[in-house]
DNA sequence: GTCTATACACCGATAGAC
DNA sequence: GTCTATCGGTGTATAGAC
């Protein structure tokens, strides 16, 4: 098995648990592989593989959501490229947030810097294209924030309330919202 | 020392570390008792002294933020004045929301219930004070939940870049997103 | 009520055989 | 690379003296 194939495993237990309440145990279960097989993949031991599934999910993240900002079109194009990207990102708001997991707890204090600055770049991605709309500067970066608040707000509502139709609201309503 | 006394001196540990992220030995170390006394005062152990804590806030909730919204004015002035309680209650951002941290991971799993039926309580109250400016039913419910995940959204957003501004500005401008 | 001492399971992590 | 076995530490929880 190779390390990607271990560490799309992880995934879904970190996701689902969180840093703390997830044990090496479960992360054995998850990939079939005994504790001591995981050290052999992550010498750096729980934190490692947390490390591991953050990359990851922020290759995922950049391959798909925050290259729709970047291929050809309008503003507007763009940013329904983005929230069509966002849906399946976070399956339709049935996944957490892995930034949001990982900036509770331990984990946020280990991870604090890595996770800040992926969501400065998110923050910045979506700001661009709204300053090319011509959208001043600090207006678009505020719209910025406000627009990822919401997804983030709207997750948790979904994880809580159990009706994932919120999420994708939220996410129609994204697009004139942030060019208005 | 009185129950509720230590009940509120439980309350930051939980509310920084989550569920699972806190140990007896830091609610030991917080009160100023010995696990065993804890014990003493919580017979259900770590579940209880959770339980405790969420039923504290709820009550502090309830007579400060819900009471915001039944206190006599105008629908616009209700909806200021929970404006500004709920920049108390959030310490201006600075606090994490306790039925966001208690609907993750093993938390979610025993609390689930409760968290949901408080953030239900929270939505309706909203909601009837929209539909008191006349705004009709099914769009006060959904401009209520979208209110509250404003508010989560932006206690993350908070979290993660350090930036209390961002939830001082989200509450600043609820209210005329609210009533419209 | 608060303490010390402790039970026992599980934690993350490692050694070393294969 | 994967395993079994095991380490030291910590987790929650309890017993029982005071």
């Amino acid at each position: 098995m190779s390390k990607e194939q271990v560490i799309s495993k992880l995934i879904p237990v970190f996701r689902q648990y969180g840093y703390e309440g997830t044990s090496l145990a479960m992360l054995s279960k998850a990939t079939g592989l005994g504790k001591a097989s995981l050290y052999h993949y992550f010498p750096k031991g729980k934190q490692g593989m947390a490390e591991a599934a953050m990359n990851h999910i922020a290759l995922h993240f950049e391959e798909t959501v925050l290259q729709s900002l970047q291929e050809p079109g309008s503003p507007e194009v763009k940013i329904v490229r983005m929230c069509k990207a966002l849906a399946n990102f976070y399956d339709r708001g049935k996944n957490n947030c892995f930034l949001a997991i990982m900036s509770l707890g331990e984990a946020g204090r280990l991870f604090h810097d890595r996770v800040k600055q992926r969501l400065e770049i998110w923050i910045e991605a979506i700001s661009k294209v709204l300053i090319e709309a011509g959208i001043k500067p600090e207006i678009a970066w505020r719209r910025s924030q406000d627009a990822i608040g919401e997804i983030q707000g709207a997750l948790m509502l979904v994880r809580i309330l159990n009706e994932p139709e919120i999420f994708m609201r939220i996410l129609n309503n994204l697009p004139w919202k942030l060019i208005q």
